[in-house]
Parts: structure tokens; sequence; C-alpha cells
DNA sequence: TTACTATGAAATGTATGCATTTAGTATGGA
DNA sequence: TCCATACTAAATGCATACATTTCATAGTAA
């Protein structure tokens, strides 16, 4: 006796991206934001009934949330214990980046001969777009937008969604730690030399040469961001710090 | 007021490896079971109830397992509906082999410069035994066992746990089409030689040939798979099929 | 027959309550 | 002061109850 009894399945071409609007889903994404964006920092301790108050839910829906960011590894939690925002050591963070920068060059590789002239257009397009905001003044904030532009679109175009998938799942696990990243004097130029190679290599269709630009470039952004950690354990306030060059979203990692 | 308050305290090396024997974790490792042993087959569906009668206990762990499987990969799920056991198309199969051959050749290359002598001597011991096993007369069984452990003892070579992690869960996605796997005339004996390539090329610390070996050993036996897939869309009575090469359990996943 | 609609049954999503375990605090002794 | 122990408060794990949505079946019209 609904108003509307078949407002949804009217809708054909809706249904393709049917939105999980499910409670827990939403206190997933808004957990997951707060990590991203700082304001649960590595090491935070999250309770669940603070959560459900804070969400306007019940824990039942916080508990499977939590569970989930365990399983991608944003949360740390064991029995009966509360769950923690994932820490990352120096040691696991050269494992995660070494990983990441070794199946970033692996999709540089493939991307190289499979991507579209349309893909390769816009790539260059993301990449002129980045050179043309770089002399202006230190934007970092814009530029960084578009360095995680720029990986996406080389991910993607490796057309594999597995592999997509599986590169996203350790982006994501760096993500907490975005804000330690410094911007050096001329960080931001040697960023864009090293897309610069990266660019070319897939225009030439250069596979190999795609796959070592991407792999140092992914690898040499690491090892600035554990050596800047090690030094300095936590960011000081005069320190000018940025986004670091990915901005995916958890919503690519599902395959 | 305890009889003894502090029996677990005391226990200072047992707290290393504390188990987490919650109900919800109990609930996944079966389904999970059930998954790789084929009685849960890709496309079966799961009802919360149904397995909350057969565990003995309430949907709420139940519900809790199958968030964990579904971020997994193992198990399909949009909200409101039930949820299915994956089903991987010929495509999908062979992104993820592409992906995994891609990976484990990775951490071959990075096992040839990193395995302890110990772990070398390890792996060539289970090189032998499946060399024993072989020409007595096919007992694919066993021979995939220490298939399981000769990929196992590769990976962690690789002394990157993220590596490692990300290797097993893409491996974890495959174990539900192992009894698809055919054991054709010969195929056993050429499982075999590949592995011999590999070994040698590890034993010589040989990274680039050890990586390539590895490589297209894990290319082939997708290719194998989903080839014997496309064919036959289900397995005849009649054929012989065994386990797969790999044998993880998802324990192993977390990093 | 075929397709669409409506209706009851069943499954999921969420809230709530309780038992068990953990964690923080206070107390006592060296 | 420092450390260990006991105790109270709080958080988690699970069960149960209920609301909403989906699924399955029957019925109706073309």
């Amino acid at each position: 006796m609904g108003i509307a009894p078949n407002d949804r399945a009217s809708g054909w071409l809706l249904m393709i991206a049917k939105p999980n609007l499910t409670q827990a889903e939403l206190v997933r994404r808004g957990i997951e934001h707060a990590i991203f964006n700082g304001d649960l920092a590595p090491g935070v301790v999250l309770e669940e009934g603070r959560l459900a108050t804070l969400y306007s839910v019940s824990r039942t829906p916080v508990r499977e949330a939590i569970a989930n960011l365990v399983r991608s590894g944003l949360l740390t939690k064991t029995a009966h214990r509360r769950a923690i925002v994932s820490q990352l050591d120096s040691g696991k963070l050269l494992e995660l980046f070494e990983a990441l920068a070794e199946m970033e060059g692996l999709a540089a590789r493939f991307a190289a001969s499979r991507m579209s002239h349309q893909e390769k257009a816009s790539l260059m397009d993301i990449h002129q777009r980045a050179a043309n905001l770089l002399p202006v003044g230190d934007d970092p904030r814009a530029y960084a937008i578009l360095g995680g532009e720029f990986h996406q679109a080389i991910l993607a175009g490796c057309r594999n969604s597995v592999l997509i998938g599986a590169t996203a799942a350790l982006t994501v696990r760096v993500f907490p730690y975005r804000s330690y990243q410094v911007v050096a004097p001329g960080r931001l130029e040697s960023n864009q030399a090293d897309h610069e190679r990266i660019v070319e290599a897939i225009m030439a269709g250069d596979g190999k040469a795609a796959q070592e630009a991407m792999r140092k470039h992914t690898s040499d952004q690491g090892d600035t961001l554990v050596r800047f950690i090690a030094l300095n354990k936590l960011p000081h306030d005069g320190l000018q710090v940025a986004e670091m060059d990915f901005s995916y979203t958890s919503e690519n990692i599902m395959s």
C-alpha cells in the first residue's frame, strides 16, 4: 500500500549504481574519512559507544564498520580490546612502499601498451595542468590532487582490476601518514620531473622505461616519507606539510 | 575472588600468540573452510539464519564473519541482499592470475637474494620430497600439499610481509576454483620441471631468472585453469581433478 | 501463454540488554 | 618513590527483538 510501489524497480538505468546506504557503511566512510583527514591519527583508540553516539546509531553498525576497517588494514584490533588506528613503524612503511613501488611500476608497464589514445590524452592533460600550477607559487594542496589523478590514470590504464584493487589497498594504508610528508624546497619540481619521465615513456610505448621510472618515483616518495618520520616523530608546528601524491578513495579498492 | 586471578597474565610467553577465539572468528574460519573444500561452491547463497543455527550461535557473529569474508573477496554481497560465494568469470580469473604471476615472480626475485641458507635448504628439501613422490604413482593430493609448501617457502623468503599479505589475498580468491583444476597427463612432471628451474635460479642467486621462471609458472597454471573452465563449465564425473599447487590458509594474509 | 502486479513469507539491518573481559584507579608493601 | 595486587568502572561479545526490505508465489490482465 505504498505510494509508489515500484519507483525503484522502474529505474532501470539507476540500478547499476545502487549505493549501499546502510548505516554501517556510512559509519565506515566516516571513520575512514577522519583517518585520512588526520582527525584520527595512528595510535588513537576508538570506542564503539562514543562512535555510536557520535553517528547517532547503535553499536551494531559501528562494530560492523570497525570490523571492515580492520580487514582493510586501517584499524588494528584484538579480541575484547578496543580498536586503534593502525600504526606503521619505519620497517613496515619501507616494506609497504617497496611493494607499492613494484606494483605501481608493473601497472605503468602494462599501461604503456594498454592505454587508449583517449586515456593517454587525459593523462597528458593532467600532467600539463600540474605543470601549469607549478611555477605560479606553491599550492601544494591543488598540486597533490592532480598528483593523485595522475597515479590513478596510470593505474586505471593497466586494465587489470585485480592489480588496481591490490595497489589501492596498499595505498590506503599510507594515507594516515600523508600529513607527515614534508614539502622540501624543490620537491614539487622534482616530483614533476619524475612524472615527466613516466609520461614520456608511456607515450613512447616503452613499458620497461615506464615501469622503472614509476617504480623509482614511488620508491623515492617512500624513502622521503620514512626518513622524515624517522627524524621527526611528529610534524612540528612551523613545518609546512602537504598531501602526498596520492588521493585514492577506498571506493576504488573493490574489484 | 577468582580462583586464579592472573593465570593469563603470568603466561608471559604465551601472550605472543593469543588466539582470537571469538565466535565470529570461528564462524569465519568455518565458512572459509567450507568454500575451500568445495562444500560451498561459487554462486551458492548464504543465509545468516541457517549459518547461525548450523554453528549454534546468534546471527550477530555470523554477520560479522560474512562481512569479513566479503572484504577478503570470498563472498559477494550488496545491502539487504543475501551473500553469495564469489563467482569469477574467465576474464576476471585471467586478471587475477596475471597479477598473481607478477607478484609471485617479484617475490621470487627478492627471495633469490634474501633467503637464508637455512631457508634455501628447506626449500630444496620440499622440492626433493616432491620429486621423490612423483614417479611412485600419482598421488596428486600429497603432491599438491608439497606444491603449496614450495610456493609458501619462496614467498616467505621475499622478506616483505606486505607483499606476502597482498599475494596471499589474491591466492585465496582462486581457492574456490581449485577443484576445477584437471590433472592432465604429464602435468605433474611439467610442474616439477618448472619448480626445478625456479629452485636452480634461487640457489644461483639469479633473481631475474627466478622472477621470470616463477612468473611463467604461475601464469601457465592460470591459463590451464581458465582454459579448462572455459571448456567444461563444471567438472564431469569421470574426470580426475586435484588440488592446485597452492595451499595457503587465510591466516597468512594478515600482515 | 506472457508479463505485470499484489501480497504474504522470509531475510536483512538495527536497537537494546546482559554476561564476560578489559582497563583504570586505589591500596598496600618494599 | 616505585611496583605489585585488588577492586570498581567501562568496554566488548553475543543474544534477542523489532522494523524495513527483499523474495517468492499467486493472481490478473493483455
